[in-house]
Parts: structure tokens; sequence; C-alpha cells
DNA sequence: TTTTTTATCAGTAATCATTCCTATTAACGC
DNA sequence: GCGTTAATAGGAATGATTACTGATAAAAAA
């Protein structure tokens, strides 16, 4: 069938939209931060009291295959997921109150690019975390 | 007591010199890549057959508190570690065979170092790694 | 050298994030 | 509405890491 365009995952699966999914995008569309799974679960539960962790994780794997939010992993090694409508960027973590702050800067759009060609590396995702202290705790200190 | 350069971590207390300490250190400066926990845990025991798991993750935090090695995330939530004797550097990693390659420009080197100003942020870590396919992989596609 | 101190150890239990499993539920096409 | 099957709730299982405890062994003091 040409001019199919549900929306399908990797494996071919039509995505259905259920209430569930629906929230959780909801919750990362609204509040723009950068929320883990477990924060994700618990601003779910006021809308859908009945959903479960499981739930959450999977959809998020869905949400990010189609490319409606980021998922990224900090040093804590745990996960956080956004809103993909922001755009791409990198992130600025205090480690002191653990703030996120969105820095649109891009590495890969300045000569450091160019590192595909003398690497003999084709790039299709990058990160770029800077982890310090933000203004607000730098002058408590 | 002034001169006195034993080597400390941020808790104060001495870091006495241990078997199990040395020999986590060894592999790690003569193997120069990028291991995990139980990969260090399995090439440690060949020579220290009753070292346990914990011992090396103890020491593991121990060493990058002291900066002889590094501490890196990646994508899928494993830390890894690499001597530090080589250097600052980034990582191209590859999503298809696992292979880790270091990058030795670096981002902060470049414009975008002057954000601490623009951002009113103190930088004193960053992490930058770059996800895709390497030569090998490429050509067997 | 012997004794004392205490950082480190081995072994194991506990924790935390995440994934997997199964019977049930509910989107969506017809 | 009916049937197909993706998605769900609930919970068990996994994997990485951390915490606890009594024993051990470096370094310091005697």
């Amino acid at each position: 069938m040409p001019g199919d365009h549900k929306p399908k995952t990797a494996n071919g699966k039509i995505v259905r939209s259920t209430k569930q999914r629906q929230a959780i995008l909801d919750i990362l569309t609204k509040q723009q931060s950068h929320l883990s799974a477990e924060e994700i679960y618990q601003a779910v539960k006021i809308t859908q009291p009945r959903i479960s962790l499981g739930t959450v994780y999977r959809n998020l794997e869905i949400l990010t295959e189609l490319g409606s939010i980021y998922r990224n992993s900090f040093a804590d090694g745990k996960a956080r997921y956004e809103s993909a409508t922001i755009g791409h960027h990198h992130h600025l973590v205090c480690i002191n109150c653990q703030d996120i702050e969105n820095l649109t800067a891009c590495p890969m759009a300045q000569d450091i690019g160019n590192l595909a060609q003398s690497h003999d590396f084709e790039p299709l995702e990058h990160y770029f975390e800077v982890y310090g202290y933000c203004g607000k705790c730098r002058r408590k200190d």
C-alpha cells in the first residue's frame, strides 16, 4: 500500500493512539524539562491512575523511536526524556542543584564535524554535556 | 604537616597501596581500552583470584577520584573506565561492533568554550560522544 | 620489632533502573 | 458490532551498582 502514512516502529508494527501514550507525550510537551522515567510515571498517574511503570518505559521507547521525544543518559547513569518539539540541543548540568539548562550551540556544527572524514566514521547521533555549577549555586558558595 | 604528599580521597582518608588496587590500575594502563567493571573484574581475577566485584567498584571510584583513571558512562547506561595516562579526549562509538575510538579534538577548545560566560555557568567536566558506524562496519553493509 | 590503628578486603545482601512475561484489555479496520 | 492484535497492568526477573559486616593487612606509633 503506497501512501500509507500510519506511524510504525522499526519492527513494522502500527503504532496505535492510546490514552497512556498521549498522556506521557503531553507531560513532556507541557513541562519542557528533563524527566526520568520514574518522574514521568508519577506525573502521568495523576490523569491515568492505573498506568504501570512498564507501560511508561515501553512508550518512552516507542516515542523515542518515532522521534517525538529525545532520550538522554547522564553521568548518573539514569535516562532522562524531553519533548522533541524544542529541537536539537545539548546540556549544561549543575552538579549541585541538578538543574539542566539547554545549550543550542552544537560542536558538530563546528570544525569537529569534519572528524567523520579523518576517522572514517559515519556519525548518526552525538551527545555533548557540560557538568559544573550554575549561576545560582556559584553565588551561594 | 605541609609537604604532605600522601594521596587522599575527598573525605580526607589516606589512600593505601594495595595489591588489588595496583592490579586494577595495571590492567587499565596496559590494555588502554574502555573496560566495564565486570570486564575489569574478570581480567583482575587472573592475578588476584580472590578479589571481589565490590572491591573492583570501590577501587574504580577511588582511582577516579584520584584522577588516575577516567570514568565514562555511555548510552547503554553502563560505566566504562580507562587509564588517565592517555590524556583528555572524547569518543567515537560504533553502534554496530561497539568499538570505541578516541577523538583528541575537543569542543571546549573551540568557541563553545565561551558558553560559560553567556550562560553564567562554571564548567568543570564535559563529555562529548559521537555514535555511528566505524569504517569497518560501513564497508560490511 | 611489636603493637596499634584503621583503610581495605571478601562475601553477601540490598538497591535502583530497566526489561521481560503473561493474561487481559482496548484501538482500529472491516 | 466483530475480530484482530497492539497495548496494557501487574509483577517477576535482570543487570549494574552500592551498602553492610566481620576479617585482614597496610601504615603509623610505640
